[in-house]
Parts: structure tokens; sequence; C-alpha cells
DNA sequence: GAGTTTGAAACT
DNA sequence: CAGTTTCAAACTC
């Protein structure tokens, strides 16, 4: 947080103070950070055409424009503005994101604001948001990284070299709100990796206590990671409308994850996600760390509690936490205050550097980042072998190599993500309790429940692929392995076969579930790892909120959950509706990074 | 909290 | 691809 005096957006002078400060102009013509003139904006800022919100935004090459087209249209004034129930969920849409960013503005009194505006800057009585624009270019980037800084850091190929550290990319500010979370190239924007420099970086701007970047409403294509804490971040200071109390205890952790699956790892998918501080009660004008130096540890407690395990607390010493050694940076989210880390680069000051070395490590294994646990109905049945024959169809992507734990400790990436070993699994001695790797086959009523579960997705599949689109609050039920949703084929799984293997991973954004299944059983607040799925029908998620309930069934060995019968009038309780939300049509199959260009020009949907 | 164990990640 | 090293979490005391 700004604690800076200067910072304190309590009664933030007039924009123009800043603007015609020498001070402001000097700043302004050595950053491409540029500072938009505010704007007045009328109530009808929720139906701007807002680009997506970041939250768990990753890599466009990811879901590049893949998911663009279907990104749901805030302009539509059809539409109405996403509900603040009680209870929700860790999912939020972006438009309710939108309302958390531009704190309640007024209409104007002459009514002349035009309806849709670029959320370029809010000056409001509620609130001032100033956004400053980051464009960031190859000529932005090129100033932003340049030679020297490079000790101490791991091998890093050099990325680290050319960044200077402590140089603000980037501001993004929101009214009393920094987002800490990492910012992914717009889709369709090439230099994935430099645009993403946009994001988040230490306020160094004087007067900027209260911008918000461009980014903060920019197009960036939900992916794995690396915004979790930026949701955190942005519930917490969505103080005014409740909405961080409400939405709070189910947020992603990541897993990322948002995809994190795991209970520790993979959090990423939105998930993965983490959230650094869900404490509603805290100040809001705290920027993610400084949120989390409120009392991180108190913080931390609650979100674990709360089964908002996004956040990760690593304490990496010599990775600089830009390796997967880094839960964090594993999980796809920004090292925070209660880490112990060491030498941490993990942070959005540090943006370009964490995502050039993600890049990097992405274009050594295009699914690093991406979700360890896969599940869905489609991988039981294309993964063939065994995957079919054990009671989860959740899988650890790659399997585990454990010879010592006998996939019975943590140590053990299945039994961490709470699923059974499989015969991608070169363990020794399997015992694992959510399923033995030579085992899965013995159970024949989960073989038989398997089954059964299939038809029932399969049926879920078609039911709610018409269903959705007329009424977005029917979801399958979220289950521990939420296989059902699953089964519906992703966009691009229809257009082409992928690899059982790919296929999987893009069903794998499910693995929020694990987190759930870890949780889902004591809790009732299991936490989500929200995953880019807004894209396709954010308002769905706006109520699917109070997921809990989807995953209460969860077994502990992830076995099949009973799924309500898709009857003609099914309607799922909205808090069902996450689960299938998660699903996850959210994040297509990773695309490498290094061919996210290619993948960016190809055709916006898949 | 320190030390050990473990297995993934990274490196060769 | 296999073997080795590095690393940090998980675990034990």
């Amino acid at each position: 947080m700004d604690s800076t005096p200067h910072n304190k957006p309590t009664k933030l002078p007039p924009l123009s103070k800043f603007e015609d400060s020498p001070v402001f102009n000097f700043i302004n013509s050595l950053s491409p950070i540029k500072p938009v003139k505010s704007i007045h904006i009328t109530q009808t800022f929720n139906s701007i055409s807002f680009p997506s919100l970041p939250v768990f935004t990753s890599p466009p090459h990811h879901f590049g424009p893949l998911n663009s087209p279907k990104r749901p249209s805030f302009s539509n004034p059809s539409r109405s503005p996403p509900a603040v129930s009680k209870n929700k969920g860790a999912v939020i849409i972006m438009d309710q994101l939108l309302e958390i960013f531009v704190p309640q503005i007024p209409p104007p009194a002459d009514g002349s604001t035009p309806a849709i505006q670029p959320p370029e800057t809010v000056n409001a009585d509620a609130g001032e948001v100033r956004i400053f624009r980051c464009p960031i270019s190859s000529e932005a980037m090129e100033e932003a990284i340049h030679g020297g800084e490079d000790e101490g850091l791991p091998q890093n190929d050099g990325v680290l070299d050319r960044i200077e550290e402590n140089k603000p990319l980037c501001n993004l500010q929101s009214g009393n709100m920094r987002r800490r979370c990492l910012d992914f190239e717009m889709a369709g924007k090439p230099n994935t990796a430099a645009a993403a420099v946009e994001a988040t970086a230490d306020s160094s701007i004087p007067g900027s206590s209260s911008s918000s970047s461009s980014s903060s409403f920019r197009r960036t294509l939900p992916g794995i990671g690396l915004h979790l804490n930026a949701l955190a971040a942005t519930l917490k200071h969505s103080d005014s409308e409740n909405l961080c109390s409400e939405r709070q205890p189910s947020l992603p952790s990541s897993s990322a994850p948002i995809f994190a699956p795991n209970s520790t790892r993979d959090q990423p998918l939105l998930v993965s996600s983490t959230p650094e501080s869900e404490n509603p009660q805290e100040p809001a004008n705290l920027t993610g760390e400084e949120l989390n130096q409120i009392n991180p540890k108190k913080n931390w407690k609650l979100m674990e509690n709360a089964g908002i395990g996004a956040c990760k607390r690593c304490n990496c010493k010599k990775s600089k936490c830009l390796k997967l050694y880094c839960e964090c940076f594993a999980a796809g989210v920004y090292c925070i205050e209660p880490c112990s880390c060491q030498g941490c680069f993990n942070k959005p000051i540090h943006e370009a550097v964490v995502l050039e070395t993600r890049r990097q490590i992405e274009s050594r294994n295009p699914l690093a980042f991406a979700p360890k646990v896969i599940v869905n109905c489609d991988s039981v049945s294309e993964l063939g072998d065994d995957s079919n024959k054990t009671p989860a169809s959740a899988r650890h992507k790659r399997g585990c190599n454990c010879k010592k734990s006998g996939c019975l400790k943590k140590y053990c990436e299945c039994y961490q993500g709470g699923v059974g070993c499989s015969s991608n699994c070169r363990c020794e001695g399997c015992k694992n309790a959510f399923g033995r790797k030579d085992e899965s086959s013995l159970i024949g009523i989960e073989t038989e429940q398997e089954e059964e579960a299939r038809e029932h997705c399969q049926k879920n599949a078609e039911v709610q692929s018409d269903e959705d689109n007329q009424n977005p609050s029917n979801a399958a039920p979220s289950t521990p392995l939420g296989p059902c949703r699953s089964l519906i084929p992703f966009p691009f799984q229809l257009k082409r076969r992928l690899p059982s293997f790919l296929n999987d991973e893009s069903s794998s954004r499910l693995s929020v579930r694990f987190k759930l299944e870890k949780h889902g059983i004591t809790q009732t607040e299991p936490k989500f790892e929200k995953t880019p799925c807004e894209d396709v029908m954010p308002e769905t998620l706006c109520n699917s909120c109070p997921s809990s309930t989807g995953v209460k069934s969860v077994s502990p060995n992830s076995k099949r959950v009973t799924l309500p019968p898709p009857q003609g009038n099914f309607r799922p309780l909205p808090s069902t509706r996450i689960g299938r939300k998660l699903i996850l049509q959210s994040i297509p199959s990773f695309p490498s990074l290094t061919n996210q260009n290619s993948r960016m020009n190809g055709p916006s949907e898949l």
C-alpha cells in the first residue's frame, strides 16, 4: 500500500495538479507510462465494453484470441449488471471486477457522458481511478529492460540480466489498490512477454496513488495463474460493495491456477489464484504487498482456513522464485509478503523478468504451468489404460515418481493433488490412498460408477450445451472431480483432435477440484481455482461463488460424486455452477509461448 | 526451529 | 533419454 503521504488517496488533489506539475511532466518524459486524463463516466460504466480484467489472465498465447470472440460484451445493454449476492464465491466476473476497480460513479448531471467510453480514467466522487497506460511496445520494453543487474540471479538465461531491478514498468493502481498480478499481453498482441510488462509495478510515480492501469481493463486472456494475487487485491479493495467479504471466501487459488489442482501447488488456475489477503476488514487502500504487510500471517491464516490457498508461501532461497521449484511461481502468482523467499524476483516489479522466465520455461515445456492434475470425462476415455479404470477421472498429468513415500505423503504429487496414481506414474510401492497405480482396475464398483458417470457426463454435456445458453445458472454440480462438465468438449477440442495428453491438459483446468477436494469435505467454502472461463460466460460466475456445495460430495479418494440428474427443468443451484464454470472452457490447450505469435495470428476461435 | 527426507525440477 | 545435481516442500524430531 502506498503508505507514503503523497500516495495516500484519501483526498486526491485534482488530477490536473499532478499532470501540470514539473515532476509529473518529467516522469512522463521518462516513462512510457502515460497518464490518461480523467474522464467522467456514467453509471453505465458497467456496461462499457471492457476488455476482460486480467484477474486470471495468462499469456495470451494460451488463450489468445481464442476466447476473445466469446468474451462477453459489457456494452450489451440488455445484460443486467452482475448481481452481487451474498455467498458469492471466488469466481468473479469481469464486470464485477470492474465494479471493484471503478467505485460507484454517479451519473453526470448533464448526462452528456457517452454511454460507452474507454475505461481510461474515472474521476468520481466515490473515488478516482487514474489509469496509466502502459503501452509496452518493443521500445517500452527496451526501456524497461536493459543490461546489468544479474547479480545472484539464477541461471536464468540472462533474463534477469536485462531487467533493471526496481524499475517500475507500469503503475497499476486502481483507486487505493495496486495490482500485484501479472498482466499478460493482450490477445493478438505480439510479444506477449514484453507486453506483459504492463502489469504492476511498484508505484514510483508521484500522485499515482489512485491510478489504475488501463491494463486492468485491457483485454487479457485468462491463463494460468499469475493473477491470483491480483484478484485478491482486487477483492480487497472492493470494500465498498461487500464484494470482498462475499466473494473472497471462495477465491480461487492457484492453480491455479487456477488450475491449481494441487492443494498446495498448481494452484494457479485461477486460479490458480493467489489472494494475498482475504480479510475483508482490512483497509482497502492497500496494494497487494502492503495488504500483506498489515498482517500477513493473519491473512494467510484466514485464507488458508477459508480454503483460499491460492497464495503460496514459498521459502525459496536460491531459485529467486523464478523456477518451478517455487510454488508461487509455479502456481502463477507473485510472491507476497508472507513468503519467506530470499532474493525473490517473482514480484510485480520484476514482472518482465517473471514473464520472460515463464516464457522460457514454457518454451521448454509448454505445459509447465498447466495444472498438474487433470480431470475430465474426456480424459477418462482418452487416457485409456487405467485412467478409465480408476475411481476418479482425475490424474496427475505426468504421474509421480515416488520411490520411498509410497505415494502416501505429500511428496507425491498425485497424492498431494488428491488423485490416484495412474499408469503414467513410475512410482514404486504405490499405496496411494486415492488410487494405486496398479490396483485401479480392482475396484469394480468404481469402474462401474465411472462408466455411469461418464454416461451422465455425456448427457449433461448435451443438455447443458443448450441450457447454458438459456440459463447460465445451469451448471452441473461441481463435483470434486467435476468430470461431467468437462465432458463438454472445448471449442478447440471440437475442431481438432488433440493428442490425449493435450486433451488432458485442456481439461485439466478442472484440477481446481483437487483443492476443493482437499478442503471441500470439511469446508463450506472450498477454494476454486478460477480459470479464465469468465471469458466465456462471466455472468454465470458471479452467481457461482458459493460453490462449496458443489464439492461437498467429494470422497476421500476423489471418487465419483453423484450428480443431479439432468432433468428437463434441472436447475442446479447457482453454487453448483462454479464447478461447471471452472471447467474451464476457459483454457484451451496450452500453446507454447514460443508459438504464441502464430497462434495469436491464427483464427480467433478454437 | 533445525535437521532430514523426499521427489520434482533443472542440469549435464 | 538417462543420470546427476539442485532445490524447496514435506516431514520428523
